[in-house]
RNA sequence: GGAGAGGUGGCUGAGCGGUUAAAAGCAGCAGACUGUAAAUCUGCCGGGCCUAGCGCCCUACGGAGGUUCGAACCCUCCCCUCUCCA
């Protein structure tokens, strides 16, 4: 039986119906959102709600801390047994989440390369500090691995620390494994589209909500746990929140930053679904005529 | 009424005689994405023309004049904001 894969910009109702449309036919809902993983980060995630968590069985939702280290191909090395076993109890694994980078990992797969490696990640990054930094790290990825060196601009630190690091713990350059080929898993892929000035409306909407509702609140004891370093608190929302904590941003501010981050990200998500393949688009407006329409496409594929 | 400060591209805001269609940021648009991905990064961004060039032509730094070879930058008047004293 195919997965279904509910995407679409963040905000555009994925949650909602890949609830309604678990119900409806039977699925359990697999999360592939990079910050709904995290416990306790559930007001700026936009986290399931418990009634709704209740309602359907939820998985890999609140799976690890915020200290712990956790990557794309972790996630598709836990979540494909996770899609395997619903499928082996005859329901139909539902996909809902925003992380496109993750979900191909899950459905087209990593190339078989070694994991990070957090010393020679401390080197890079001494090296980086240094003055003109990114540069020297760039000319050395260049004279190691100029395929590589070509495609990324030297200031996309995150990418040439990758790839030095994958260079130095094989002496292999990254561009010698294999690019993800077209062979992903067969599922069906349904994205919701929204009008731009009907989804930043409600994007704001929810922002101001988030804060309303005790975002900073939760992330003050967050914090309490946690030491502010820790990816999630560079999410989204988090970010903006923990630095009201800190007394570095007053809680207006951090709303419209908050917001303006949203909005990019809902457009980054876009650009990233637009490339994607195979994908049926369904207009998010009315949520009963997108129910049906998606209800319709489950059907088809699975007669 | 008196004394200051200021009016720059959609916004914030630099520039203070030429190399300025005007820094930078934001917003906007397009894109990338091989283990940090809600991350990280790239390009475009007044308009028009074409022989497509470090090309040409318009329009543009509140308004109108002036000085100058040359003005967003200097002078004059006007209009408008803000702060302070009354």
């Amino acid at each position: 039986m195919t997965p279904v894969v509910i995407a679409g910009p963040t905000g555009s109702g994925k949650s909602a119906l890949a609830l309604r449309l678990a119900l409806a036919c039977g699925g359990e809902i697999v999360n592939y959102d990079s910050m709904q993983i995290y416990r306790g980060f559930d007001i700026g995630t936009a986290k399931p709600s418990r009634a709704d968590r209740k309602a359907v069985p939820h998985h890999l939702f609140d799976i690890i801390d915020a200290d712990e280290e956790f990557n794309a191909a972790d996630y598709a090395r836990i979540a494909l047994p996770v899609c395997d076993a619903i499928d082996g109890r005859g329901r139909v694994p539902i996909l809902a989440g925003g992380t496109f980078f993750y979900l191909r990992a899950l459905l087209s797969g990593l190339p078989s390369m070694p994991g990070r490696n957090e010393s020679i990640r401390a080197r890079i990054r001494r090296i980086a500090a240094a003055p003109n930094g990114p540069m020297r790290l760039h000319r050395w990825l260049s004279r190691v691995d100029a395929v590589t060196a070509a495609r990324i601009p030297p200031p996309d630190r995150h990418r040439v620390e990758r790839a030095l690091e994958v260079w130095i713990t094989t002496g292999r350059p990254i561009s010698s494994w294999d690019p993800p080929g077209d062979d992903e898993l067969p599922s069906l892929k349904i994205a919701l589209r929204l009008d731009r000035a009907t989804l930043v409306e409600s994007l704001d909407a929810r922002v101001e909500a988030m804060y309303r509702t005790g975002l900073v609140e939760e992330t003050a004891a967050l914090l309490r746990r946690f030491p502010r370093s820790a990816r999630p608190f560079g999410a989204i929302g988090y970010r903006e929140a923990a630095a009201v904590v800190a007394g570095e941003l007053d809680v207006a501010s951090a709303i419209a930053e908050t917001r303006r981050r949203t909005r990019a990200y809902s457009k980054r998500q876009l650009t990233w679904l637009r490339a994607e393949r195979n994908v049926h688009w369904l207009d998010a407006k009315n949520r009963e005529e997108t129910f049906a329409a998606a209800l319709r496409l489950l059907t088809e594929v699975r007669s």
